[in-house]
RNA sequence: GCGGCCAUGGCGAAGUGGUUAACGCACCGGAUUGUGGCUCCGGCAUCGUGGGUUCAAUUCCCACUGGUCGCCCCA
């Protein structure tokens, strides 16, 4: 048996990584004042079907949907914000005093796709949302959270993408001008934007494989289409990133490719070496009019997520080591049945006292049991013989300098706890 | 969803249509009857799964599963 396509063990060695990113990410969000959201894993179909877009790849070719015994049709979870928003119109969070309501989550989620390196059929995600402000100074905090995540890591190759996609009023008018330019040119396409230009146009645009098509070089951009009050509305989330000092680039093709968008989209690809075809860490934006899109009242809000695989891979790519404590405080090396059962009771006392403590059950030989101790890193190492039972102390070797002392057991913890 | 490459012990990695499938690392045991990191000796493999060709398949063919790279898309 192995675990299905797409889909990862997690396994001592790798899962210290996770607690230590999974830490860290919470650790920050805290600092900007986000509290965690924990919402099912699964939801009803529709849910994503309204809230991520009819017109997206997710719904149309990516989810995992099922009917259940109740014949409801339930989808795994392909990203976090509708069910967030659910969850926020669902418990009226929109009436708390505390405004905006500022959410992270982190958990896994799942896409039907080809998978490849940093490309699983469940992957998990770390998000934050901020719902009730339309202050550009909040899209700002999302960006520089997302920044400083990476940051504090110790990711240098980061590279910031935004774009403005517009309100209503810019995306209609844009809309207009991509089909007007585009309709002439449309048999030259390839199939997908054909579609995609009847259905939106927008994302016509971020395709790849007409790319250097020259309708796409003179295709109109969104920035020449922002109505006045989207128009200063990105100009002050700049200005808020400038005196931040967060460095970014403004790519009039960022086209997210969830449905709900408007307003201010990004991304933050990495720069590193040894990356392969995928790029991108986290995208994120601004999503207006979802809140009311899930039947809550007219709202608005921003939010970005991240993938901790890829986060771990730039990390690898960066040559990064994460700060993780492989050692074991103390070992109890145990020589006979006697000396095994007082063993037992001291590495008991050892853990109740709070020091990391481990012994042998393998039966194995002194010298395999040093052996143990050593691969495990102990600091320590306690040795119970006949001579110690009979005396009352163990034997206390300190692995990194090979001295030892006689120690009476009721003092082995005051001891290592001195010597730790 | 499309195309290429790949699959040998815990890990890395040779190899062959035919009796015991190299080697390195790790692990276990011994040399060293109570002390780790060095040395020497010994031990340790249903050759991804299923089917086919053949007197004989780990080796050839097919399917499946999984990995990987590119495309697509994204996190």
């Amino acid at each position: 048996m192995k675990a299905p396509r797409g889909t990862q063990d997690i396994i001592p060695g790798v899962s210290e990584k996770w607690q230590f990113v999974e830490k860290q990410l919470i650790d920050i969000s805290r600092r900007y004042n986000y509290k965690e959201i924990r919402t099912p894993i699964f939801e009803h179909t529709e849910l994503f079907q309204r809230g991520v877009g009819e017109t997206t790849d997710i719904v149309q070719k990516e989810m995992y949907t099922f009917k259940d015994k109740g014949d409801r049709s339930i989808t795994l979870r392909p990203e976090g914000t509708a069910s967030v928003v659910r969850s926020f119109v669902e418990h009226k969070m929109f009436g708390s005093p505390n405004q905006p309501v500022k959410l992270f989550y982190t958990g896994p989620m799942f896409r039907y796709e080809r998978p490849q390196q940093g490309r699983m059929r469940q992957f998990v995600q770390f998000g934050v949302e901020a719902l009730g402000s339309a202050d550009p100074a909040i899209d700002a905090e999302v960006i520089s959270l997302a920044m400083n995540l990476y940051r504090e890591l110790g990711l240098q190759s980061l590279k910031l993408i935004i774009n403005s996609l517009g309100d209503k009023e810019s995306r209609n008018n844009h809309r207009e001008a991509l089909i007007a330019h585009f309709q002439p040119v449309k048999g030259e396409l390839c199939e997908d934007c054909q579609t995609r230009l009847e259905q939106n146009p927008l994302r016509v645009l971020d395709c790849k494989q007409d790319r250097e098509h020259e309708a796409m070089k003179t295709a109109p951009s969104i920035l020449d289409f922002l109505s006045d009050d989207s128009s200063a509305y990105f100009t002050k989330v700049k200005a808020y990133l400038d005196e931040m000092n967060i460095p970014y680039e403004v790519d009039p093709n960022l086209v997210r490719g969830l449905d709900y968008y408007n307003h201010t989209a990004f991304e933050i690809m990495s720069d590193a070496e040894g990356f392969g075809a995928i790029t991108t860490l986290s995208g994120g934006g601004r999503y207006n009019g979802l809140v009311q899109d899930l039947g809550g009242p007219e709202t608005p809000g921003i939010g970005f997520a991240l993938s901790i695989e890829r986060l771990l891979m730039a990390l690898e790519a960066e040559g990064i080591d994460l700060p993780i404590d492989e050692s074991l405080d103390c070992f109890v090396v145990a020589l006979g049945d006697e000396a095994s059962i007082k063993a037992a009771g001291i590495v008991n006392t050892l853990r109740n006292a709070g020091i990391q403590a481990e012994k042998d059950y393998q039966e194995r030989k002194m010298k395999a049991q040093f052996k143990a101790a050593n691969r495990l890193n102990a600091k320590f190492v306690l040795v119970l013989g006949v001579e110690e039972l009979q005396e009352g102390y163990a034997t206390v070797k300190n692995m990194e300098t090979g001295e030892q002392e006689n120690i009476v057991f009721d003092e082995i913890p005051v001891y290592l706890e001195q010597n730790l």
